[in-house]
DNA sequence: TACGATCGCTAAACCGCTTTACTAAAGCGG
DNA sequence: CCGCTTTAGTAAAGCGGTTTAGCGATCGTA
């Protein structure tokens, strides 16, 4: 009943374990008769070898994990992840490596991380005095960052966040938007401090405004998922000097507060005018398709896959330069027409 | 350099390895004093014990494997399988394990079950013969079978997959519409036989196709994406007897056929009503938004993961009934007003 | 014919942890 | 004070593979 180990197969073809072992992994170093022989019990027996068993002894597991900053339920709720864990996929796959999903375990990524056995990990979003670093080090395994600040130890894959953001912003004001809000990307579990990424965008917008000598705008924190995007709207669409554009930080944020406006009777771009990042396939069919900043996102899961797996290989790696962002024009964005909008609720 | 072993502790804080053991995974058997000490030297040294040798030892390595059918870059391009990443996420915390994504290596799917190192299997979408569950049986892991036909040794979560079809083209024939194309999803992986979910919602819509009386539709396979579904409107509006309704079998596909429609000049639902399967949530922003039969994605991958620890916990489980589904009426259908369609291509 | 190289295979150590079986000391009731 | 149970800790045997070092037989060569 129980498993078939190395020692029933060498046993029933009469050889040691080692040669079985090399029948897998060496065949050259056995003769044809005894390969052949060994290679049929073994399928025979249906014989598989313990991975686990075989990680202990190669110190190698064939597996990278993804370090998720939140729980899995929140995370795969934004479309942005599903791409990069396409590009990490793309990556990983040349290399015959699997994912492992690796989301705080009761609370704590810290202990997580110690949980999994992996090869290497990509880090999402961490901030950089995470304690999760601690870990790392410790065990010493590579690690590459995604959307956080480049170190020595731990290079990072970013991309042009502010130069993005800037455009974004510049979009909006050159058409003539004076009065404009921000929705800020959400600090890190635990954290109080805002994400790298987020810190970067903000300021790619603030420079924009600034330089356009536009008066300050209104800033608030949101989630990143439709829901937060609708409440942020809510809270943004009261009291005085409402915002005739929105630029939000995220695609899934961008598309809660278009929803939530033209709930609210509003016409988007007409009335409203709205802006996201990220550019994730649904944008293009929303209503109005969202005028958005693209960032190469599975690009960024392939480039990052591939630069673990060449520290895995023990070569040094620098971080690589951002990659560009674009600004993608399409149609929830235009003149501010209605500058003093009554208020057409229900 | 090298990692920090047991032994080290055992030796630095005077003890046998044994203790330090205990000092972790079982402290009762410890005394105070002792207890502390090894803590105290375990932390001071950055010890973590080695993931893959616990895994051997234990015979249990806190993790879960998803079987997937095909690569990830294809897979995680359907909000589907975001879904049910989710629930699948949800059930795994609840007991601190972690997912791990086992996609085909090298074309392989068995091949992949071999080298993961899980305590229990969550499969995706196999046809019964598959000789994945060869590798399955002969390894003796858990398993539990999404999408898939339920057998004894496998239990399967399903939803009602006939009933969701048949309601959905019982809606378009009462809207009045004929003239039906059915998009059907392709083959898995390596099979010439559809999945059985396919084969369960073909035969949904044929059944209330044929109780209506209506027409033998047109059916067509194409993939599950937007391209795909593209590409099977193209093909479907050529030629005469265009059909006025059309059953996709997937969001993703649907909105494919929408996007490429609209490009063509229709408007939809006036020249042509579509619906589709699953109800994503961006079938909700789509324009128009998408008429499509939903179905608890997040609670089917959550439902899964909870029988899979009931199986790994040695508990027998049977396959539960089909989740409901149910038809989520939208702006992608109305009444067929122009029969015949004039071609207005460009 | 003798000798070093090559071939084919094996014994045993090792990877790093858990767990069973056991021992010495301490506690305890009578 | 003695025998018996707890308590606190240890030695050693796994878990199931890989890998190094080495050994006899065969082979080509001088």
């Amino acid at each position: 009943m129980s498993r078939v180990t190395i020692a029933d197969v060498a046993s029933a073809a009469g050889v040691s374990k080692t040669a079985v072992s090399f029948a897998f992994n060496n065949p050259d170093r056995l003769g044809h008769s005894t390969l052949e022989r060994v290679l049929g019990v073994a399928h025979e027996l249906g014989y598989t070898p313990h991975p686990a068993a075989r990680a202990l002894s190669m110190r190698r597991s064939g597996t990278i994990g993804v370090l998720i900053p939140q729980r899995l339920s929140t995370v795969f709720a934004n479309p942005f992840f599903s791409e990069l864990i396409q590009g990490l996929g793309e990556g990983c796959e040349e290399h015959d490596l699997t994912l492992l999903l690796v989301p705080p375990l009761d609370g704590s990524l810290e202990g997580a991380i110690r949980q999994a056995s992996v090869d290497g990990f990509i880090s999402l979003g961490l901030t950089p005095g995470d304690r999760a670093f601690d870990v790392l080090d410790r065990i010493g395994i590579p690690t590459i960052q995604v959307d956080s600040e480049a170190s020595d130890e731990h290079p990072a894959v970013n991309v042009d966040d502010a130069g993005g953001a800037e455009a974004a912003a510049r979009h909006l004001l050159e058409l003539g938007h004076r009065r404009l809000a921000i929705i800020v990307l959400p600090p890190a579990r635990g954290q109080v401090q805002s994400t790298p990424t987020a810190a970067r965008r903000l300021a790619g917008y603030r420079a924009a405004i600034k330089s356009a000598g536009a008066p300050e705008p209104r800033a608030m924190v949101a989630g990143i998922s439709v829901a937060a995007g609708a409440r942020a709207f809510e809270s943004l669409w009261t009291g005085a000097r409402r915002p005739t554009g929105i630029l939000a930080m995220s695609d899934m944020t961008a598309i809660g507060v278009m929803t939530a406006a033209q709930a609210a009777g509003l016409r988007i771009p007409d009335d409203l005018s709205v802006v996201g990042f990220d550019d994730v396939p649904a944008s293009e069919w929303t209503n109005p398709p969202l005028t958005t900043v693209r960032q190469p996102i599975v690009e960024k899961g392939r480039l990052a896959a591939r630069l673990l797996i060449q520290r895995m290989k023990g070569q040094a790696v620098d971080s690589p330069a951002p990659l560009s962002t674009t600004l993608v024009i399409r149609s929830s964005t235009s003149k501010p027409t209605n500058l003093d909008l009554p208020i057409r609720r229900r």
